[in-house]
DNA sequence: CGCCGACTGTCACAGACCTGTCACAGGGGT
DNA sequence: ACCCCTGTGACAGGTCTGTGACAGTCGGCG
């Protein structure tokens, strides 16, 4: 790797002209492409267009919000966000991470730390690229958003898909029940339900060689899941 | 009972009654554990008693004021801090993150979008504290939660672990009995038990070369244990 | 429009695995 | 040498997970 690295591109979506003009002209700077767009409909116009692989959204736009602009491209795309938020509108870094978004910045912002946010995202994005992934004699397709073992098609529900798509975008890391109710679920429990452990059973039976024994889905007492990478 | 996810536990100094109530009563009900200190002196006091994981400290107080607290504080450790200040003045805030605060928030306060501030603030340390720690040829992959030893992998007890990642999150650090009890067991104990020593004695059996002659985990006399950094 | 099957969430339960406690021995510090 | 502190092994009770059954829900299909 190294010589023809292909520089990702980024949508810069923010009303207030100085603060996009700069942020533009500081990421540009910085060695990224940036679009910008002044709004959430033009962003989402460009985003069709020119498929960044990133984008930067701010939290405050006219018309359709920054939260609402983020949960609309999750209906189609999964490429990072980050949200910038201004320091005085307040609860939403919450209410941005569950819209969907993968980071957020706070206002007023530097060019720097933006930047390194950036790098920080799409680095981890690689990993968890969207194209295909192989646990063992497992793949996961998830543009076609099939599973096969050993080359053969498995019917898995849309439950257990999502479970294993979740799991799978952070292979050898340990999830808690509540994270996977979160993601997988989207609702916050207090509370015991074996309901995770019943899908994972489920998922268990028809992904693993030996269910009973399993070597994809680890148990980890006391936290919860994790998808063992091969080997 | 499913009480998987530890809950971090806040410690909050702010010195005005009224406020220091509310937001104890309103972060208790939004699910944190909150000690409180009403003075810059009792606040450290506290920290070093209870080590929570995160600190919201207002900066008006008396004796010593909130930016000089935060400055001790970050002589001897990295836990996050949330400032609380009075004006949206500009100043504060520089002063603020200066003096090392991670965030800071601008009173009147509801204790909502504190609460959302807090979870932002944790999860981020969450995220940055996630990577793997050596000691030796001990490591320890917070994300995966796994340990391994000479690159084998040890079955530790969810207990074992707990205790494990406390001690790893301050290498080279005492820690008393009464501190591992509330940071691994989470229940404030008085008087006596062999509880810490036997969970440190099983650790110990999987962890150390020579178990009767620990040298990761270190006997601290008459305080209680530590877990030393390599060499 | 109604039936039917598939999928999900819940429950109860058993078994494996942990864990807190106790008593006692041994050692270190003063 | 003495005393307190710590290490240690056993054990009973408790906790957590896996699992099968079951009922409610949803969507598809006739």
């Amino acid at each position: 790797m190294g010589q023809n690295e292909r520089v990702p591109s980024l949508l810069l979506i923010e009303d207030d002209d100085a603060i996009r003009t700069a942020l533009e002209l500081s990421l540009t700077r910085q060695g990224h492409r940036v679009a910008t767009a002044a709004s959430g409909e033009d962003g989402l116009k460009l985003l069709r267009e020119q498929r960044p692989d990133l984008i930067v959204l701010d939290v405050m736009l006219p018309g359709i919000d920054g939260f609402e602009v983020c949960r609309r491209i999750r209906r189609t795309d999964q490429l990072p966000i980050i949200l910038l938020t201004a320091r005085s509108d307040d609860i939403d870094v919450v209410v941005g991470l569950e819209s969907g978004a993968d980071d957020y910045v706070v206002k007023p912002v530097q060019g720097r730390v933006l930047d390194a946010r950036i790098r920080a995202v799409l680095r981890r994005g690689e990993r968890e690229s969207n194209d295909a992934a192989a646990f063992g004699s497992l793949v996961i397709d998830r543009a076609a958003m099939t599973v096969t073992k050993n080359g053969q098609d498995l019917q898995l529900t849309p439950t257990e898909l999502r479970l294993l798509l979740e799991l799978s975008r952070r292979p050898g890391q340990a999830l808690s029940r509540q994270q996977l109710l979160r993601l997988v679920w989207e609702h916050d429990y207090l509370g015991d339900s074996r309901l995770v452990d019943a899908c994972v059973q489920r998922l268990r039976a028809k992904v693993e060689d030996v269910p009973s024994s399993p070597t994809l889905i680890r148990t980890v007492r006391g936290v919860g899941y994790r998808l063992d990478p091969p080997q």
